[in-house]
DNA sequence: TTGCGTGCAAAGGTTTTGCATGGCA
DNA sequence: TGCCATGCAAAACCTTTGCACGCAA
């Protein structure tokens, strides 16, 4: 079994290493070539794109883009059966993501469906916003 | 009164013609420049970008990124007060955008906010999924 | 006339591709 | 040994910036 995987490589591993320890916020393919390079396995670019490619295409991995920025987005994604029963909340202004482990959106899915003829894809579909830690970090800084 | 618009010239306005008869669903900047030059009416790509940039600034278009693509898409948004207060699904297979007047979703973003703390950014969220009309397409394919 | 609008050319940044070399199995 | 993986260089893209000219007000 290697579910497409390919080879064992140290490149692959630091490049899922640091997803995993990143797991939950975002990274980009810039951010994980720093990352590899000051811990001295540095990894070329182009492998990296390669990786994230793969990994997106066996669902490891989720891509994302955040406004303002020109980059793509990975974050890895678990592979958690749950997960693809849930919607996730992403903070819009420290990139938490959030599981949402929620009866009503499941009630909210069923109503969509029933009444709108619209199949909504849980694993694509994330609610933008503000998390509690920024709301209140925000109220702060407005004093 | 000119809300920041500026002057009036046939590239802006072309643009805009664009936009609101295309408002449906998304356009990238090459596909208005495409459209435009086989309207005889060019516009430069720099323009283009420029004016999306007001829009956008002006609330008059919403910037989307689809997966798979590497542009950014533009919208024509409703200058609608309700499009500020529910949420919008868009089709990932025709593009199309729906816009969602529900009750329901009211409820889930009050249960959100109370229970899990998280405030939902309506504008910015988006439902992915596909549409009654894909889906029965999807169907027929699949005899 | 004044100052914003326009578009060419060029720069900037991200992602992809070609190709020779390296390394896992 | 046979292939896939890697990484350099270069290309391909998308978007932004600089600058001279054009045009709305």
């Amino acid at each position: 079994m290697n579910n497409g995987a390919g080879y064992k490589t140290k490149q692959r591993q630091a490049i899922l290493d640091f997803l995993i320890e990143n797991k939950d916020k975002h990274v980009t393919a810039a951010s994980i070539s720093d990352h590899l390079e000051r811990d001295g396995a540095r990894v070329g670019t182009t492998t990296i794109y390669r990786h994230l490619d793969k990994l997106l295409e066996q669902g490891l991995v989720r891509k994302y883009t955040v406004d303002g920025t020109t980059s793509a987005c990975f974050q890895y994604a678990d592979q958690n059966e749950q997960c693809k029963n849930h919607f996730h909340l992403k903070c819009e202004k420290c990139g938490k993501l959030i599981h949402l482990n929620c009866s009503h959106t499941a009630q909210l899915c069923s109503h969509i469906f029933d009444e709108h003829g619209f199949e909504i894809n849980n694993y694509r579909t994330v609610f933008y916003g503000i998390c509690k830690g920024c709301k209140e970090n925000q109220a702060e800084e407005t004093l």
